[in-house]
RNA sequence: GCGGAUGUGGCGGAAUUGGUAGACGCGUUAGCUUGAGGGGCUAAUGACUUAGGUCGUGGGGGUUCAAGUCCCCCCAUCCGCACCA
């Protein structure tokens, strides 16, 4: 064995082991249990960066774990491969996306690969080859046979200078990003998937997943936002355009119906638009909500604004004639466009009331402290000045008030959900083409299955503003039942192809069907998925979606795609700065900065290492490149390792915190790899014999405790990495371990055979974390010469866990006074008989009465005296 | 704005079921070691202190023999909000 731990020979030759003895190819066994373990595929940006290692070590260190348990593992690995970046590359670079992608893919396979992840390569897909995209379009078009796609108008951000469709991200303060153009809101025909159709079995099923963060399954109920409430028809009093017209409006709170005060319409409604052509005021407000964001958080945000259409609407009860406002926060896609306005008891309502001097009606009691004439009362309680429905409580007025909409036929109750529909239209180039095709007579059919998959051409060139299919005149032409008609040019929504990744790699180079399902049913569902909080709603919802498509037509048997998620945290990195003279922040790489302490280790200031001038320190915020902050995988690789790389970002953070990178700290973990490696180097260096079992020797004190520290550890670091997924307390534990064993002699034949034991069990559990080195290092210690990844995982000796004697914290009134040893089978008594005996005790306790002792077997005594 | 999280020494974090707050690591300090390395080893390291103790988990209340942990209110930071992935 070579004396000094050298990361680039051993982690090169391990690598290649794995390779040229397929180590981690998964095959279909029915002997063993399966364990299906994926991380959240990368989109290929260029290079990996901290988030994507972190991701992919969390998921390696669970593979081999589970391996280690016996299990037969997949963990396959594949490239999100469409979407924006591309082609603001490809522009960039006068290149084609598709060229970008390819490259970009080569290069981080390899980082991959030098990471040494346990991934079964011959599954690797990439979604934007048509052998994996093809399945999507022809998934797309059953779903149309089944009646779950339709087509629809949906507003998009309208750039009027560059004639595109941008996304949200490519609008900076409503004007688009090239063009600087202050974007409008406009209104295309969109595909929509009917995932609204799913909604109920989508909240439903949240329950089944008892492995599934809290948090996530919170954000995804309220995401799909189920609500019971009272649907009704307003009449518009008079006549538009000499029509009678109505609208319906959906409130939770029927119990405020008789607060209206006035209702709101969005701007787009078809009663505003009617009004504005006689009302250049209504006209201009139309005009001017055009200019609107379209995100939700934005539409929350803004100044609230409305204009009064003229119109009068009927009170549904009463009869009364309340004011008619169009107004900037009602948003046409969503729900009826309209709404009612009970200004008493719901807070926006309030605001824009007051703004605009409507009337203000209390017709919820309140609290004792509330005062309508400083803000709604939002609160439910028991109604007042509400004629025939006073003193009911929220139940009951529900259901009075809904009973008499419903009796005079002007409403109903329904249920209704915040989930939308699924618009899956982009207008962009590098996606998956939608498989439809537009006749002349403006009907819309499914490309036929035989002439699938519509092949997105890989080599164009990028104009910066419309997509190269788009631009082409021969690209959508194509015939239908022998008329010339037009294809699609718009492509799916990227969230597309994620959604149904994890079960093309059970059976990822089929080429007659899209997934073969007993393959998919072998190793589905997921039995562990990891990937980013970021994902918690749109992802995970939509992948959930999609398996329940999939198991409707057949192709799986589950209802479930993920058995057990976890979300892992952000990579944080120090950020620093400097103004320059314009005021701007040039933000400093943190490689190029050297921090200075004072003697207690607080920073006290932080010098540029280029020119030795003062930096500004801004925190430690997420790898960025605009904050210059990144640090680069590849370069830590190199220095350290892999296997360094690997326990540094496992014992950091706990997996869902943020972690936050240190170059100290790596220092610290590589220290540790070096240590674990000196350890066994120095037990092959003095042991030549074989030594006996342990079962054989009578060991000392000192070995039986040293054994017990080695047992307990296994303990902990089995439910630390097997159940808790708390990596970095699972590595405190081995090093304490190590920082015991470290000390313990290496001499007689027991002492040898503990350390053995002891050895072995380390390198074990570190295997996971630090595969290389481990693999190396076993190939020392075990004598049958097995490879360590096929190895079984430590097994706990009970025996080896018996305690003769116990500690007891002794408190009096809480605070710690004493620690006592007893021993362990002592009785309460015995114990309580001690502790008040203590000199540290007796201290608290003369001139007191002791009032009650409470003792918490085999823990603590606390003696409560006053 | 809505929804979800987080807050503990100089720093990252630990405390799993209400029971020793600060494990483990970093940093810092002191000592030892011919030591070519992003060296090794030993020890100390929450604050204050009259050296007995006292205080201490974002802030303020509460429950309890006992609260980082449970309850109420507040503050700060981060993530998501449907066309970034």
């Amino acid at each position: 064995m070579e004396a000094i731990y050298n990361h680039q020979a051993i982690e090169a030759t391990v690598q290649k082991f794995w390779t040229d003895n397929n180590t981690f190819k998964a095959i279909e066994d029915d002997s063993k249990e399966k364990f299906y373990c994926l991380a959240m595929f990368p989109y290929p940006s260029g290079r990996l960066h901290m988030g994507h290692v972190r991701n992919y070590s969390l998921g390696d260190v669970i593979s081999r774990y589970q391996r280690m348990q016996g299990k037969n593992v997949m963990q396959p690995m594949g490239w999100d491969a469409f979407g924006l970046p591309a082609e603001n590359a490809a522009i960039k670079n006068k290149s084609a996306p598709g060229k970008w992608t390819y490259q970009n893919i080569d290069y981080m396979r390899k980082q991959l690969k030098s990471l040494g992840f346990g991934y079964d390569w011959d599954r690797e897909l990439a979604t934007c080859k048509q052998d994996y995209y093809r399945w999507e379009q022809w998934f797309f078009t059953k779903l149309y046979e089944k009646g779950l796609v339709y087509k629809k108008n949906a507003t998009v951000n309208w750039d009027p200078v560059d004639q595109t469709v941008l996304a949200n991200e490519q609008v900076i303060d409503g004007r688009g990003w090239r063009s600087g153009a202050i974007i409008e809101k406009k209104e295309i025909p969109q595909w929509f998937i009917k995932i609204t159709d799913y909604a109920q079995e989508l909240l439903d099923d949240l329950d089944q997943l008892e492995d599934w963060p809290e948090q996530v399954k919170t954000m995804q109920r309220n995401w799909i936002g189920r609500s019971q409430g009272v649907e009704m028809t307003f009449e518009v009093d008079g006549v538009v355009d000499s029509k009678k017209e109505c609208f319906n409006i959906y409130t939770t709170r029927p119990d405020t119906l008789m607060g209206v005060t006035y209702v709101a319409l969005a701007a787009e409604h078809p009663l505003s638009l009617a009004v504005a052509k006689n009302n250049p005021a209504l006209a201009n407000f139309i005009e001017e909500c055009k200019a609107n964001q379209t995100t939700e958080a934005d539409m929350a945000t803004m100044e609230k604004k409305g204009v009064d259409t003229g119109l009068k609407a009927i009170h549904p009860l009463t009869g009364e004639r309340v004011p008619v406002w169009a107004a900037n926060f009602v948003l046409m896609d969503y729900g009826s466009g309209a709404v009612m306005s009970v200004p008493g008891h719901d807070q926006r309502d309030y605001e824009f009331a007051t703004k605009y001097g409507l009337a203000i009606t209390q017709v919820i009691k309140g609290q004792e402290a509330d005062d309508i004439s400083k803000a709604a009362i939002t609160e439910k309680g028991l109604l007042i000045n509400s004629g025939e429905f006073d003193n009911l409580d929220f139940d009951a007025a529900f259901k009075a008030i809904s009973d008499k909409l419903v009796s005079e036929n002007k409403g109903k109750i329904t249920t209704n959900f915040r989930l939308r529909d699924w618009g899956v239209s982009r207008q962009r180039y590098w996606g998956t083409p939608i498989p439809m095709i537009n006749l002349a007579n403006g009907e819309s059919v499914p490309v036929p299955e035989n002439q699938l998959p519509v092949v997105l051409p890989e080599d164009v060139s990028m104009n910066g503003v419309t997509s190269p299919i788009k631009d082409d005149p021969q690209w959508a032409k194509t015939t239908f039942n022998g008329e010339d008609a037009l294809r699609e040019t718009d492509t799916f929504d990227t969230f597309m192809e994620s959604s149904w990744y994890y079960a093309r790699y059970c059976s990822p180079n089929d080429n007659t069907q899209m997934l073969d399902p007993s393959k998919a049913n072998y190793w589905l569902p997921v039995d562990q998925y990891i990937g980013g909080i970021e994902h918690a709603i749109l992802h995970l919802l939509y992948s959930r979606f999609f398996h329940k498509l999939l198991r409707d037509v057949g192709l799986v048997a589950s209802d479930e795609p993920f058995k057990k998620l976890l979300c892992q945290g952000m990579v944080l990195a120090d950020t620093y700065y400097r103004e320059a003279e314009n005021g701007a922040q040039e933000w400093i790489a943190p490689c190029d900065v050297n921090v200075e302490r004072n003697e207690k280790g607080q920073v006290t200031s932080a010098i540029s290492k280029m020119d030795g001038e003062a930096v500004i320190s801004a925190g430690m915020s997420k790898m960025s490149k605009s904050k210059n902050n990144g640090i680069d995988p590849q370069a830590v690789i190199e220095k350290f390792g892999a296997d360094t790389v690997r326990l540094f970002i496992m014992f950091t953070s706990p997996p869902e915190q943020t972690l936050e990178w240190s170059d100290a700290g790596v220092e610290g973990a590589h220290r540790f790899v070096k240590r674990v490696y000196k350890i066994v180097n120095d037990f092959v260096a003095t042991n030549d014999a074989k030594l006996p079992t342990i079962a054989s020797l009578t060991l000392s004190s000192a070995q039986k405790t040293l054994r017990r520290e080695l047992h307990k550890t296994i303990a902990k670091v089995t439910d630390d990495i097997g159940r808790r997924n708390t990596f970095n307390t699972a590595i405190a534990a081995i090093m304490e371990l190590m920082n015991h064993l470290s000390k313990a002699p290496m001499k007689t034949a027991e002492q040898k055979t503990v350390m053995l034991e002891s050895l072995r069990a380390v390198v074990l559990m570190l295997t996971p974390i630090t595969p290389h080195m481990c693999h190396y290092l076993w190939q020392q210690l075990d004598e049958n010469n097995t490879a360590v990844e096929d190895a079984q995982w430590p097994v706990v000796d009970d025996s080896a866990l018996v305690e003769d004697e116990k500690l007891i914290i002794v408190q009096v009134n809480g605070k710690l006074r004493a620690k006592i040893t007893i021993a362990a089978d002592a009785s309460k008594e015995a114990v309580e008989a001690k502790g008040l005996a203590d000199d540290g005790v007796i201290k608290f306790t003369t001139d007191k009465t002791i009032r009650k002792v409470i003792y918490v077997p085999g823990k603590l005594l606390n003696i409560v005296a006053n």
